[in-house]
DNA sequence: TATTCCATGTAATTCGTTACATGATTCT
DNA sequence: AGAATCATGTAACGAATTACATGGAATA
């Protein structure tokens, strides 16, 4: 949380999406990244704003746009600024899922609001993977002779395999719970082994 | 990032962990939850007290305790408080990946640095993997009658999957630069698909 | 004796969301 | 005419990290 990585969103964004207003760029985020990665209106106006006090992006005339729309284009000082953050390794992730957190606490509210829980991630997770996968025929169809392509790629196929493996986890966690309620501790131990043992047979 | 989640994992944690003080929450957190969930210090002693206040634990007798440490323990009404929490549904989490990101922009920067960012989240992954197969051992062995058992098993089944799934995909991320540096464009499309369809067969 | 680990706490700062405020345009 | 979407921006608030400050106990 220490070095502001919203500037260098935009920034990359402008780098790869042409000029864009603030909304645009919000838009971009959503569609190409947004699995992954989110930006509200309330930062990325401002930023925009900084970033163009910093020389890092300057505003088009606004002639040609319809309405108050307001576009901005990335700056060689931009781009190499850009370049710069990118080359550091990232940052750990500081991850907070509060779905995991709720589950792992779960003997104390029981398997009814548990189970109640998967079966919601299980329809998110299965929205998100069709989503991926029509993201993925956009990028196929679109971007078959950018630069962009190898990175577009792999980003969604990240989205894809770990999404495929949350689903199959939640169906699996809802079964454990089933066998808990019938068997009790035993029988979830039996399970979880089971279940470990085909998965490493699978692949 | 609205209602804060905090004082309900240290609910939780005294819940489930027995009395413990500040640094002992954090340890909790760090060992059981700590590869979906973290905590700081900053954090964890306001919030004691605030809890304290609300009566929702209480300090023990510093008595038995050595040097300065002080215990805590869960009330009825905290653990009714953490009830209600936790039977509310999951917010969704605001996912913010910052090596997907340098990724997905990795046309600016090359291949070069990007191969290098994946060959780091290898390792990461494969220590993180062998983290959790530790963690699911040890409560296997010490959980096997606790009501918790089910809860703990799925959390950690979820981390091993999710895992195991950004593994692979770090792999075969590798191998499409390669293919994009000799191949171009076209190689990577062909090794994209040919992936995609093993993948599903070995399912 | 020096370093590491245990242990608690506060303050400053940054970050990020949410709500608010405003208005044009397009679609139904 | 009304609803939805496009479009930009500010202000208030809340949450979380980081740095700072302090000191006891164990270990090498």
């Amino acid at each position: 949380m220490r070095e502001k990585s919203t500037g260098y969103v935009v920034l990359g964004i402008l780098a790869i999406g042409g000029d864009l207003s603030g909304y645009e760029v919000r838009q971009w985020i959503g569609q190409a990244i947004g699995f992954f990665w989110s930006e509200s209106f309330g930062q990325i106006y401002p930023e925009l704003k900084r970033l163009a006090q910093a020389k890092f992006i300057r505003a088009l005339e606004t002639g040609e746009a319809a309405r108050g729309t307001k576009r901005y284009r990335i700056t060689p000082a931009g781009r190499e600024e850009l370049r710069r953050w990118l080359s550091r390794p990232p940052r750990a992730e500081h991850i907070r899922n509060e779905l995991l957190l709720k589950l792992f606490f779960g003997a104390v509210t029981g398997g009814e609001i548990a189970r109640g829980f998967l079966q919601e991630a299980v329809r998110a997770y299965e929205a998100r993977s069709k989503a991926l996968a029509a993201a993925e025929a956009l990028i196929i169809r679109d971007d078959r002779t950018s630069d962009n392509l190898v990175y577009a790629l792999m980003t969604v196929r990240s989205g894809q395999l770990v999404y495929a493996a949350r689903l199959e986890w939640a169906r699996t966690a809802i079964a454990l719970i089933d066998a808990q309620e019938v068997g009790g501790n035993e029988a979830v131990l039996r399970d979880f082994v089971k279940a470990a043992r085909s998965k490493s047979k699978g692949n």
